[in-house]
DNA sequence: GAATAGATCCGC
DNA sequence: CGGATCTATTCA
């Protein structure tokens, strides 16, 4: 994908990011769960407190990677998207790949660690492919978020979007 | 300085 | 359901 797609608004990248293919080195697979986090005013979202250490690679502008340490132990991957100074970005949140159906688990498998945080996935080994015709809206469910509960009435938001009937989609997607 | 809690996962 | 494991962020 060129810098252009990135830069558009946060949803409609997330909704496009489904079907797309993740690469990074040797190993790929298709993304099909995802979710937004946009700007300040959404709670869930690490910017929502303005830029600190951690999250300045989410005001980088579009095509970036943000990839944070969770619970001391797993990593996450974020694409950045929109234009330079508004922070927002995607959790790829599964790939169908095996041992990559979770945010933590994609991220172990893949070998991402925070020394990858802020690549450029217009210029690196890491980079979103295109092999198929974007996923129809009818084969896309969308639900509140996971793991945000904490964030009050951010929580609600219907950002996160799926591949319908995808066995690939994370562990607490099926739960909840 | 110290405390807190987190965009998770696994095993019991 | 709770522990792992650590650090950015927050609070005093």
């Amino acid at each position: 994908m060129t810098r252009d797609f990135y830069l558009r608004p946060t949803l409609i990248v997330a909704k496009n990011l489904l079907g797309k293919y993740l690469v990074f080195h040797d190993k790929s697979g298709r993304i099909c769960e995802v979710e937004a986090y946009i700007g300040q005013d959404d709670l869930a979202c690490h910017a929502t407190r303005g830029k600190t250490k951690r999250n300045e690679v989410m005001f980088y502008c579009g095509g970036h990677a943000y990839i944070y340490l969770i619970y001391g132990i797993y990593n996450c991957l974020n694409i950045v998207t929109e234009k330079e100074g508004f922070p927002a970005a995607v959790l790829i949140r599964a790939i169908e790949l095996k041992n990559a159906n979770g945010p933590g688990k994609l991220c172990r498998t893949l070998g991402l660690t925070r020394q990858h945080n802020g690549l450029d996935l217009t210029k690196s080994e890491l980079y979103i492919e295109d092999r198929e015709k974007i996923i129809s809206t009818n084969k896309i469910i969308q639900t509140p978020r996971i793991g945000v509960d904490y964030s009050g009435e951010s929580a609600q938001l219907p950002w996160r979007f799926a591949i319908k009937d995808s066995p690939y989609l994370s562990q607490r997607m099926k739960n909840g």
